[in-house]
DNA sequence: TCAAAAGTGTTAACTTTACACCCATGA
DNA sequence: TCATGGGTGTAAAGTTAACACTTTTGA
């Protein structure tokens, strides 16, 4: 048997949201292949780190984000998809709260920026597909999974969660039935405190309850949009 | 920047249904480690091959297997996984109609068997998590995609159909609310053809129809149990 | 007092569930 | 003619969808 000359990389594909706007973030190569070109951040994995540690260092290294919430998204291991060589990724999906940190860029990226997820730029390996690939998920599992919590705040206005689905979604919700359909879930507490955005009434806030969900996923009751 | 000495590898779970019962196929090891010991069919990747060609070289190779419907499951990379080394492996789950090809055991394997999926015997590496991962998502999978149909001759009585969604979800079904729910999705051609198994009223004869699943899926009509 | 965003219930349409008897065949 | 599995409809319960006005605040 021949010796085995497939690398291992990890890439991330990492959603932000801020005011009815999801972003991604992307860094820009400073070396060959795809200098000076557009790319999910990502790198080799180290011989004795986990997967998801390999996504978390690299994070770190070229961006300085602060992951939220992190899951594998799908293995690309096209023959062709690295002109260096037989490269297989395991690419990831992160959530952040980008107003929680600064990022910045380092090691292999010259630039770190957000891009909203309709204005993307041209992207480096199979990028594309994979971005795709994350998008497609994102929306569905905002569906079946409370995920969209880790793109807000920790505390919350209501109409925060509406904006949120009505993007991710692309399409408008009533506000009354989405409200009676999150509520009765049951796994928000509302605060007694209020926030007022400029004008308007003053929103009460809400903060998404982790355990109790567990604790309702445990016996069955699931979360459904 | 040291070098990777990660090696890349693919595992199947591959599932068959005959007669109200789910099965797994599992190999007997033929080296070390784990040599004896039952697991799941795989190999390591080759440098010029995708991955899924990966799966059904080393699934042909050890079993005789005609796969029917291959998706990728998920990647496991435990740094500890594998007592050889750090081998990351990309698991993907197979469905098969177990009475269309013979199976048998070659290179790898000194024996091949299928496993009723509720009588497992002991496995190598971390192979019962992979079958675990793997049960769960083919639960959840049928409820969502048609991929029931995989596992079915291709012409069957709506009874198989009803026995296997009986058997994988694990709870009764209604039948005439789930004839009702199949047949309104549009998917099944009723075929002239009737069969009769020993005694009782012959059934008529059903036939997925992908082509036209494929059209109403791209109208946004959903698959849904 | 006006503009802006938050909060709130009811009804009709639709979907899901529960349920039992007759039919066609082979032994 | 009996045993066996196949085939069928209806009504009640539950869920989802549609819809508009009042409240609270800041300017």
């Amino acid at each position: 048997m021949v010796e085995q000359k497939i690398r291992l990389s990890v890439d991330a594909v990492v959603f932000g949201y801020e005011e009815g706007v999801i972003s991604v973030l992307l860094i820009k190569r400073k070396y060959d292949p795809f200098k000076g070109k557009w790319a999910i951040p990502g790198g080799f994995v180290l011989n004795n780190e986990s997967l998801e540690t390999a996504v978390e260092r690299e994070l770190q290294e070229e961006t300085g984000v602060k992951i939220n919430y992190l899951e594998q998204l799908y293995t690309f291991g096209d023959v062709e998809r690295d002109p260096r060589g037989r490269v297989v990724t395991v690419a990831y999906v992160g959530l952040v709260r980008p107003n929680t940190f600064k990022i910045f860029a380092s090691t292999d990226a010259s630039q770190v920026q957000w891009f909203t997820i309709d204005k993307l730029p041209e992207l480096s390996f199979d990028h594309q597909k994979i971005l795709h690939t994350a998008i497609a998920r994102l929306q569905a599992k905002i569906t079946y999974e409370p995920i969209g919590f880790e793109l807000l705040d920790k505390k919350f206005p209501f109409s925060d969660l509406e904006k949120l689905y009505t993007t991710l979604l692309g399409r408008p919700i009533d506000r009354r039935n989405f409200r009676k359909k999150i509520l009765g879930l049951n796994v928000l507490d509302e605060l007694d405190k209020k926030v007022s955005k400029g004008s308007g009434r003053p929103a009460n806030l809400f903060q998404f309850n982790q355990k109790r969900y567990f604790q309702l996923k445990k016996e069955g009751i699931i979360f459904e949009i």
